[in-house]
DNA sequence: TTGGGTCATGAATCCGGCA
DNA sequence: TTGCCGGATTCATGACCCA
């Protein structure tokens, strides 16, 4: 009766997500080749279609992800190429890096169903999970992720903000990316580490930068509030985000499409894991998880099926290994804005 | 074929929203009440059911909206109170405002659909609606809105990003709305008018607060970006607004809960209305927005069941015509006990 | 008039205590 | 054991007072 009145989104064929074969019953599952491996063995970069090779990695070791960061296409309807540059600046050349096309919604959604289900069952209960979407998605992802997760289990809609050269349009630019949170199991203590952020200008004017503390009359009713002697720590990190897009002429570009600043992925690292933890990337691209994770300390596993993606990963991650090349931004942690 | 692949959102008897009977025909329909209205007849107050009283707008006048602001309930399943201070501090009462309680899901969705498909009734082809809710609801809120006004007719995913005191949470902080823009007709061209946000730190730094022009090679590729003698009116406004909540002490606070600032409203009048043009809020509340319309020369139309709203927004309303009592005569002590 | 210092209190959220 | 209620936590910000 009441099972009958939950909100779903409904079309046909959608049974396929959670009919799926069990891992390792499927003879075509292509095997997945390591790309990349670094020299402790803490991380490694997979070759192959992600759908077969998270079913594969659930069969082999079970429950073993802290934190798993999906940035699945954004249903653009397109292709996507990485820009590689030439010797000279009009050689510049462009090879196919990802097929953005579905048939239409209900296909995209399928396919992403599959990976979060197989996704899920490798976290472990103090897990989460991080999928980056766009505000035109955003929407179907996050009812379907309530009926693979459960609504309990939706931690946070993360707001990334970044800024751009603004386009003439009669509408409101838009400047956001949205990342929804889902916790493996509520009823466990998630893993997790407070980030602050600095005090508002209002703030620091009227109080300073001591901590705030609440006085009561005898009476029990609220007095006035004092300062106390303690600095404060800031206040803790909001889920709307300020971190500018890769700049054209950044250090930490790549020319993939679609790379994620390393300042959005070391906040969410810093705070949803702990060092030693195992992340994993099923959209591996450019490789900008693997990359923070190996310096954060972090085990890791990124998946791809892009010739160009895992050739752009490897590179750098190599890079980082490679002691004589300086690594890609600081270790710093840097406070919004 | 095509229709049965679209993803809609699924539950028992959601074929109420669309199979509503049709305006006028209800014969218990309760009149609606004209609870105030301006000196010039402009801007209206009307004490009812909402569903009821938008059916009947639409059937006396037909599209006649240039936008409609909705601020409905955000499925908190409370009862929220509104707090009307007395003489003394310890007297403070509280009074039931709205009723937030909801047998499930589907109910609630239920509920704002019927108001939604009424509310597009009543839209002029190049006016907007604009829906405010939580990211709790936000993503089942646009795929039912999806159907109703039709994908294409998506605008913006507006992000109000405030800044409130912590609270100790193993997770980031929530400190902001979604606002859903449609548009009622996608080939229409909108009402519009840019707004313009300070320029960022950074550019300011840069480029100084002149033009920017893209300078190109005679070969036709980009060169370096140089500056124009003419001031830049800064950057078109983006999708993520940094406005704070009303403080605790602030004049403009009535007491009533879910009340929005002003600033907020004043903002999607100015891009998505003119003077003159007719603005809707069904879910009038503390009348923040009826405040704001008259204050920009808007014609208005408010709704609202609740007692304890009707008064608040009509207290809000008078003080506003009346020269001799400062604007936001709200804080001034009630004259009633 | 402008500017700095003081005050009040909130569409929060967790946790512990008691039913 | 589960579920509800109240206490504790401590940032943000406009109003006000006074020099």
């Amino acid at each position: 009766m009441r099972e009958a009145r939950e909100v779903t989104l409904g079309w046909r064929g959608k049974e396929r997500i959670f009919g799926a074969e069990k891992p390792g019953l499927s003879k075509a599952m292509p095997e997945p080749k390591v790309a990349y491996c670094t020299y402790d063995g803490s991380g490694e970069l997979l070759y192959g279609d992600n759908l077969a090779t998270l079913r594969a990695l659930a069969a082999k070791y079970g429950e073993s992800v802290t934190l798993a960061y999906l940035d699945p296409p954004f249903l653009t309807n397109r292709v996507h190429h990485a820009k590689k540059k030439g010797k000279t600046l009009d050689e510049t050349t462009e090879l196919p890096a990802f097929d953005d096309r579905w048939t239409d919604r209900a296909a995209y959604l399928e396919a992403l169903g599959e990976r979060l289900v197989a996704v899920r069952e490798l976290l472990l209960p103090h897990g989460s999970v991080v999928i980056h979407v766009d505000p035109k998605t955003s929407h179907y992802v996050k009812v379907l992720c309530d009926e693979i997760f459960g609504d309990d289990c939706f931690a946070s809609e993360i707001v990334w903000r970044y800024r751009r050269w603004p386009s003439k349009t009669p509408n409101f630019q838009r400047v956001h990316d949205v990342l929804l949170r889902y916790r493996k199991d509520a009823r466990h203590a998630p893993r997790w580490n407070t980030l602050y952020e600095p005090l508002a200008a209002s703030t620091l004017a009227t109080w300073g930068v001591n901590k705030q503390r609440a006085v009561y009359a005898e009476s029990g009713r609220r007095a006035r509030s004092s300062t106390t002697r303690e600095a404060t720590a800031g206040v803790p990190m909001g889920d709307v985000w300020d971190i500018g897009v890769i700049a054209p002429v950044a250090r930490e570009r790549t020319g993939y499409p679609s790379q994620k600043p390393e300042a959005l992925l070391e906040r969410l690292l810093q705070s949803l894991s702990d060092p030693g933890d195992l992340v994993l990337d099923p959209y591996a691209g450019s490789g900008t998880t693997l990359s923070v994770a190996a310096r954060l300390g972090r085990r890791f596993v990124g998946i791809d099926a892009s010739e160009v993606a895992i050739a752009t990963a490897t590179r750098r991650l190599s890079a980082l290994e490679t002691p004589s090349v300086p690594a890609y931004g600081s270790a710093v942690p840097s406070p919004s804005r």
